[in-house]
DNA sequence: CGAGCGATTGATCGCCATCAAAGTGGGTGG
DNA sequence: CCACCCACTTTGATGGCGATCAATCGCTCG
C-alpha cells in the first residue's frame, strides 16, 4: 500500500490494539493510537473457520470488516452454479467497499480467521470524524480498482498458462502475507484449493493442475506440497505472465 | 449514482458550468454553485476526436478529468499487442481515480470528446478542503470497483452469447447516457466499433458479429445499423444474460 | 488398513479462434 | 450524381485450447 502511516508510536500493552500484526498495514494505519483505542472499541473481533461464510451476495451490508489473520474469497455464484472468485484478501485487508445496500459477492474464509467487525452506521460516523480514514478509504478502493482491472486483463486475454504464472506471481508479490513467518525464499503458501484457483483464474481445476505440473517439468517452479510452491526461475515466469 | 446532489440551484449565465450537462450526474454534483466556480476554473475545458489518446499507460498521472460528452475507452496493451479494454466511461464519468504516479491504463476518445481537465496537485488541494468531494470520490471508486468485478464474472465464466447479452443490457441501464436525446425507447447506439467490444468482452469481432446475428434471428434485439440496435425482448435477454 | 476427498493424469469433445472471402456503407474525387 | 476506395462488418470453413468425462493417485483421518 502507497500511503504511509501518520503515526509509528508504539501502543502500550493495555491498549485494544496491542499487538495486533496489522496495525500498520491496514485501514488503521492512519489512526493514531488516541484514535485507535476508540475506532477499535466501536467493533468487535470475530473468528471464521475454514470455508464458514462472513456474509452472502444479496446480504444486507451491515458490516465492514478488516481482516486480521487468515484469508477470504470473495465471490459470486450465476444461476446454474457456475463460479466466479473476484478476489482474494489477506491480512490488513478491508472487506466492505461499497456505496450499495447489499453486498454484491459472498466473502468465504478459505482458511481460519480472525477479523475486525464493525457496524457500517459506527464505522461511517467515525469516518465522518476522520477525515484521514475518509482518504485512506479511498485509496484502498483505488488499489483495489487496479487490481481488479488487472484481473480482467488477466481473464480477457491471457492464457492458461499466462494466468496461472500471474496468479503464482501475484499471491509471492503479496508476499504471502498470512504466511511469510516460517517460509523459506521464494516459496509461496496456496491457503486455496485447486478449485478456489480455478474459479479465481477462470479456469477449471484439471487445466490448473496441468499448468503446475508443465511449469514444474519446465523447472520454473517446484511443487513443495499441494500446497506450497517454490518460485525457482522468477524470471522466466514474469515473461511467462507476461505483463 | 446513489449520492444524490446536494445542491439544485440554478447557475445564472455566467457561471462557468452554466449549461453543463453533466452538472447534476458527474463528481460536481455535490459542489454547490459558489464551490463549482473556482473548482472548473482551475482546471480547463479540452476536446479529442475520434481514436485520440487522452493519456497512455506507463504515463505520469498529471490530470485528471471529468467527461462532459463523448465516450472513452480504458484499455492495456500485452507485449505481443492482445488488448483488453477494461471500461467504457460516458458523460459524467470521471476519469483518473489512482493513487499510482502512473497510470495503469491508456484512455482514448471513441468518438469526438469534450473533457474537464485538472492538474492532480490542484484537483486534490481542493478535495483536502472539500470534505464532500472526498466522499464523493470514493462513491465513485466503490461504484467502479463493483463494475470491474462484474466484469470479471462475466469473462471468467460467462459464454460468448452471454456476454454480448449482458453487455447490450450494461448500454441500456447507462443510459446510452451520451446519446438518449433523439434516440426511440429500446433502442441503444453503440458508440465504439465491433473491434472495442469484442477486446471488452474477451472475444474477436467475427463471434461479436454472430452472436448480433444470432440475437436478430432469435428475435430478442434488432440491428437498425451497425451502430444501433433496439431490444425488443428484454425479459428473455435478461434471462440469456444470466445474472 | 480402508474410506473419502482433493489432486493428478489421460482421452475426447466443443466453443470460440483463426483463416478466408464476400458484403456494406461512408467519404472522396471526377 | 456516380464510381471508386477503403475500412468495417458479416458470413463461411477449419482448427486448437481448454472443458469435459473418466480413471488413478495420494494424503488425511478414523
Amino acid at each position: 500500500m502507497e500511503m504511509l502511516p501518520i503515526s509509528v508510536q508504539a501502543l502500550d500493552e493495555t491498549h485494544p490494539c496491542f499487538g495486533c500484526a496489522v496495525r500498520y498495514s491496514s485501514v488503521c494505519a492512519v489512526l493514531d493510537g488516541d484514535d485507535l483505542g476508540p475506532f477499535k472499541r466501536s467493533g468487535s473481533t470475530v473468528h471464521r473457520v475454514s470455508g464458514e461464510t462472513i456474509f452472502f451476495e444479496g446480504d444486507t451490508a451491515t458490516h465492514v470488516y478488516n481482516l486480521i489473520s487468515g484469508a477470504v474469497r470473495l465471490s459470486k455464484l450465476l444461476p446454474d452454479g457456475r463460479r466466479q472468485i473476484a478476489g482474494f484478501l489477506f491480512p490488513g485487508d478491508f472487506l466492505g467497499i461499497t456505496m450499495e445496500d447489499e453486498h454484491a459477492f459472498t466473502a468465504e474464509a478459505i482458511i481460519p480467521s480472525k477479523l475486525c467487525q464493525f457496524s457500517r452506521a459506527r464505522f461511517d460516523a467515525f469516518v465522518d470524524t476522520h477525515p484521514h480514514l475518509e482518504r485512506r478509504l479511498y485509496a484502498i478502493a483505488a488499489h483495489e480498482l487496479a487490481a481488479a482491472r488487472e484481473q480482467v486483463v488477466l481473464l480477457g486475454r491471457k492464457t492458461a498458462a499466462e494466468r496461472v504464472a500471474s496468479f503464482l506471481l501475484m499471491l509471492d508479490a503479496r508476499g504471502a502475507s498470512s504466511c511469510r513467518d516460517a517460509m523459506p525464499e521464494g516459496d509461496i503458501t496456496l491457503p486455496m484449493s485447486r478449485s478456489d484457483i480455478a474459479d479465481y483464474l477462470g479456469l477449471r481445476i484439471e487445466t490448473i493442475s496441468r499448468e503446475l505440473s508443465e511449469l514444474k517439468a519446465s523447472r520454473l517452479i517446484r511443487l513443495t506440497s499441494a500446497q506450497s510452491v517454490r518460485l525457482v526461475d522468477r524470471e522466466r515466469l514474469v515473461q511467462l505472465a507476461g505483463g
